[in-house]
DNA sequence: CAAGAGATCATCT
DNA sequence: GATGATCTCTTGA
């Protein structure tokens, strides 16, 4: 089952916790790829130094101003993109990262695309992860409600989760010390432990 | 294994 | 003109 728009209306820490267990899923002519999210952070909104939105609203945050359940997709260091889901209410600019999934469907291809035959090394880790499911910013502002890309609940219990600060936000003062990174300690596929 | 450097570009100052 | 929600490779122990 797709999870509905107001799945990411929740506050955002909340979405970024359910959607560990869930499966994102990408459909593509070289063919669909899916798999199970295991690693997911959360940037709460325009106090959240962390988070893009606390600079404002600019052509790049745009989307996270926008209405729930849509991609975010930005282009960093020059090699890399992340895939990020907005959340919350329109013109409340929030969104949780997606850092690491576990690859169920579409394995094959991911290993062609990531040009690795590493399991482990397919998708655990946000620009990675990017890659094996073709993700660029062409997808940026994608409804997730639409075909190309969206998360679907396969009935899975919610899995065991922990919490810890997030990767790569030192610039962020007193936010970077927060506990908004949720990982599946149980899972190999986590981009660190 | 841990640590460091380099790659490379869209976006904002 | 600086810099970043990263990754990979190289180095050295």
């Amino acid at each position: 089952m797709k999870l509905p728009r107001t799945f990411y209306e929740q506050s955002t820490v909340d979405v970024a916790k359910q959607l560990l267990g869930k499966y994102l899923v990408r459909k593509h002519p070289d063919g669909d790829s899916s798999g199970r999210i295991v690693e997911t952070e959360a940037y709460i909104g325009p106090q959240d130094l962390a988070c893009h939105a606390a600079k404002g609203r600019t052509k790049r945050t745009e989307v996270m101003f926008g209405a729930a359940g849509h991609a975010y997709v930005y282009f960093i260091y020059g090699f890399y993109n992340m895939l990020n889901l907005v959340t919350e209410a329109k013109d409340y600019p929030a969104a949780v990262l997606i850092r690491a999934v576990e690859p169920m469907d579409g394995i094959e291809l991911m290993k062609e695309r990531r040009k690795s035959n590493v399991l482990r090394n397919l998708a655990s880790g946000p620009g990675k992860l990017c890659q094996a499911f073709a993700v660029d910013r062409t997808l940026n502002g994608a409804d997730l409600s639409g075909k190309v890309l969206y998360v679907e609940d396969r009935g899975e219990p919610a899995p065991k989760f922990q919490a810890t600060v997030r990767i790569g936000v030192d610039y962020a003062g007193k936010w970077k010390d927060k506990p908004f990174r949720f990982i599946v300690r149980s899972s190999e596929f986590v981009s660190k432990r």
